[in-house]
DNA sequence: GCTAACTTGTGAACGAATTCACAAGCCCCC
DNA sequence: GGGGGCTTGTGAATTCGTTCACAAGTTAGC
């Protein structure tokens, strides 16, 4: 298969959110640019993002709004549960585990590791904190599909070579680093400094 | 000035981070392919990003560490205080207001608001969380330079909205939702539902 | 069944961002 | 002080992503 832009998987992210509110308010059809407007792009985008998975439209007419959610859950891979460990019980961490928005989706908070003992055992919105000294032998056992790394930045880089080695293919990184991974293993990362910086930039540098 | 694409910024931002360990390891130049190394780039990558600024290495030699510092802080906006508010004390306000890396880069927190009558009033951090009825009046006095945004999705693009009016020019929104703002307002967004949707694509169209 | 009004799907054109490739400059050593 | 070994800065080439533009297909109304 043609290789896909992340901006395109983004893209279809954000369009199967308006659909999901489509189909709740019991539409039946959407054109190309209904959605472009909502996802602030254009028409032509959206079809050409769609375009590269098949094509999911009746011209004259527009998108049958349940097929296209259903076909985009399917393209994105949302068919499935994912089982997703929480690696870091921090404050970001605890924000992450009880964030309603990822179950709505599948993904399924299966473990929180921490390695401070007075974190460990103790319960956390129907987890409890486990020893991170258990991560290899767990994963043996529970095959996670996702990680979600949210230990502070100096131990980012080991902790997920030691994810990556538990054989786990994708990472959800929040430390503030950049990280080096085998390329079979995806990591993503969420940086707020980095956004931050980004609007100190587009505050200091205005025409 | 030429526009300078926002994956620029963000590697510079990512530079500077490498160039901050270096200068406290006390080295005193780095070359370009060292820099790309650590950010996952290349040389010329590195290069480039730099001469829309300026030219600020000596051939054969590299760029002296404390200087090309201080050149990516002065681009980036990074040599003043900016002042930040946050709109929304729910977990993730929480996690951003006692997270210790936005005080060290300047970014610093002057007001916490919340609209929930048991949540005003309470101490967090060392502020007291404010009714959001006052954002206007208090915006018109104190004049905070950034906004983070972290209520729920649906009172997210009235919320952004009051910003915009009360004449906050850049925003950080947490809430799941393609916001509307005009042009002269600049808002990123961090969206983890999004950045775990990339890696169930990933996951599942392997080759 | 024909026409008018729409909307999709997609090659082609365009534009933006990255990579290439090399001249120009600097340092060190002999 | 001249040569060899580096490294920058930058036009040119290339790759990648977006937008244009239009043929082809669909529906509705008459």
């Amino acid at each position: 298969m043609k290789r896909i832009a992340d901006s395109t998987v983004r893209r279809l992210s954000l369009y199967l959110r308006f659909l999901e509110d489509f189909e709740q308010r019991g539409l039946e059809t959407i054109s190309s640019d209904e959605l472009a407007q909502r996802g602030g792009t254009t028409s032509a985008q959206v079809r050409k993002d769609l375009s590269f998975f098949g094509s999911f439209g009746k011209r004259g007419l527009g998108y049958s709004v349940p097929e296209l959610s259903r076909r985009i859950r399917e393209i994105i891979g949302l068919g499935r549960e994912w089982r997703v460990i929480i690696v870091g019980a921090g404050k970001i961490g605890a924000a992450l585990a009880q964030y309603q928005g990822f179950a709505q989706r599948g993904f399924h908070i299966v473990a929180v590791y921490d390695s401070s003992p007075e974190k460990i055992g103790r319960s956390w919105n129907s987890q409890t904190i486990r020893d991170i000294r258990q991560l290899e032998h767990d994963t043996a056992r529970e095959k996670p599909d996702i990680a979600v790394l949210t230990v502070p930045s100096e131990a980012a880089q080991a902790m997920l070579d030691r994810i990556v080695k538990a054989g786990i293919k994708a990472v959800l990184n929040f430390a503030p680093v950049q990280l080096q991974a085998p390329p079979d293993v995806t990591v993503k990362s969420v940086n707020m400094a980095m956004e931050l910086e980004g609007l100190s930039f587009a505050l200091t540098n205005r025409d």
